[in-house]
DNA sequence: TTGTAGGCGTTATCAT
DNA sequence: ATGATAACGCCTACAA
């Protein structure tokens, strides 16, 4: 047997299913005893509404999407708990989707999103999306957009992130304060432009203190495990090497995986700060001073921006910088 | 301007509805010219058929759910991505729910589960689960329900999780094998079954090996934290302690917190093994021992079950365990 | 106060 | 080969 409906209520009762419909909201102009024994019959029955029903007719689907480059363990489940929590406030139900870092499966994404009538997509790009194209669609077709993490800079959507810049010089300028002065930075694939600004921030800093950048120790890996050669080979070249920034917990990871094997010892000779979701920092030995980034809150805040535009409180274009600081711990604390 | 539905492409061709919808999946007895006008039309127009309504006419959603107790970094992570991934290659989409460890809050997804036609459900129980009726409700309506990780032994859904008890097992007697005698024992909330099921691995383990297990040294700790000052006691109090089993990798985070404050030294005083989806183990100094519990293994295979119920070539009962295996690393070395 | 009709977009089943 | 009809479950003018 299928699923009790409005209209078997309605049968049972003898009256018509517009009625049920109405007995069932507390439409006001309806009968005391019919609503009564509407409602009545409903709770025996165990009727609840079609919700796929209720969406169809009024060309909603109650669902949103989040869109990742892939599910890491370091930043992506902070923000999904975050947006969960946050639609599921609103009435909302979050589908979860990886582009696998590919544009092309994005684009597929992205269109499913449209078929599926989803009202709101938060996206994270993958390394491969230069253009958005795909989600302008989304827009006209009034779905709102909203990036966040993984952004690209002056496009037309919205977009939540940290200060990439500003965390990436926070934590250059801590090393300098600490005496670390000859730096290699670490960052993530050379196209985002998280991992270009969080560059510019480390130059930025650089310059600030009249130090030039060596172009020659900064790495933009495709994966993580890539930077292990180069790494090994540029502590072996240049001694003078005595400290490291990383812009995500991944890259910091191998650095550390690195480090272990040098005969730099951190803090007394060497110096680590990372730009992190705050856990990984406290696994490792000696705990890492790093650029707190919260990817709950950066969940939090795109889900919350998400909803006022589904609202139509249209800011429609419009950026949050979460804000970042710097949590000092042993990998900086040298006598 | 809404979106280009059948009866616009109609409309502009003059025919029926019904034709259009012929001609767009190649019914064979549609008019070739006919056929090739929809189909160009469609291309000009960017047509693509509305899946709401799609399924909404076949009563089904193209929907399935995963409801999470909470989102972890370890464990659930690798668990999202495979559901997604094998959900998406079967042309569905996945649902993310937290219950946040809350009966109530799993029921109230449980009924969203039925008013939404989700096809099929994946749950990992919440700590206050300890009765199911809330899902057998949806199996009654003919939605699929596979328990994976946190679920309930006896119960008449199909699950699956890893042997538990063989796992905390060969955890036990591979630090017997080193000569690590006198374990103290981590364990989630006591009410879980997989608590019970490892605690259980790790009594067999002694007593297989002629030991007694010292219940006053294990704990079933609510929050991870919760263990950090019985165990600092402990250690102190009990210098004949010389190894730790940690049934999670949150446990083993919080006990390597407390080993670092101590004078014991791992591994020459003291072992520990871990059962653990394989990523913190490398990141703590020494590197830990560990018991591998693919997240991204378990979540596929889950899925897969059930998409097998779901196409109903019902097992309708059915437990699978996927294998662990030992990763012997640093923590148990001892000379 | 309640019933009637029409439609959300699609498709299965008739009939033509 | 195509058109007409009805239905999925619900809602909302409008009519009575």
């Amino acid at each position: 047997m299928g699923r009790i409906t409005i209209k078997d209520i309605a049968r049972a009762l003898d009256i018509h299913p517009s009625t049920v419909s109405r007995a069932l909201k507390d439409h006001p102009d309806v009968g005391m005893e019919t609503k009564a024994a509407v409602k009545q019959l409903a709770l025996e029955l165990g009727y609840s509404p079609n919700q796929q029903a209720i969406h169809f007719r009024h060309r909603k689907s109650g669902l949103i999407g989040l869109i990742l480059p892939s599910i890491n363990m370091f930043f992506f489940p902070s923000v999904i708990q975050a947006a969960e929590e946050e639609a599921l406030r609103k009435g909302y139900k979050l589908l979860v989707f990886q582009s696998g870092e590919s544009l092309e499966k994005e684009k597929q994404i992205a269109q499913l999103c449209l078929d599926f009538r989803l009202e709101g997509v938060l996206v994270s790009l993958s390394k491969e999306s230069q253009d958005l194209g795909h989600f302008e669609e989304l827009r006209e077709r009034d779905i709102p957009v909203v990036l966040f993490d993984k952004v690209l800079q002056g496009e037309q959507l919205p977009l939540v992130r940290i200060g990439d810049a500003r965390a990436a010089r926070l934590a250059v300028r801590h090393l300098f304060s600490r005496g670390y002065q000859h730096l290699i930075g670490l960052f993530d694939n050379v196209n985002l432009d998280i991992s270009q600004q969080r560059y510019y921030g480390f130059k930025q800093a650089h310059e600030q203190a009249g130090l030039q950048v060596r172009n020659d120790w900064c790495f933009f890996a495709e994966k993580a495990v890539d930077c292990h050669k180069p790494l090994v080979q540029l502590l072996d070249e240049h001694p003078e090497i005595d400290g490291l920034f990383a812009m995500s917990d991944e890259l910091l990871a191998e650095a550390m995986r690195v480090m272990d094997k040098t005969d730099r010892s951190i803090p007394e000779t060497f110096g680590v700060v990372v730009i992190s979701d705050g856990r990984l920092p406290y696994y490792l030995q000696p705990k890492v001073t790093y650029i707190h980034h919260s990817g709950y809150e950066v969940g939090r805040q795109a889900t919350a921006l998400l909803f006022t535009l589904m609202k139509g409180g249209t800011p429609e274009r419009s950026t949050i910088e979460v804000p970042v600081s710097l949590v000092s711990l042993e990998s900086t604390r040298r006598k």
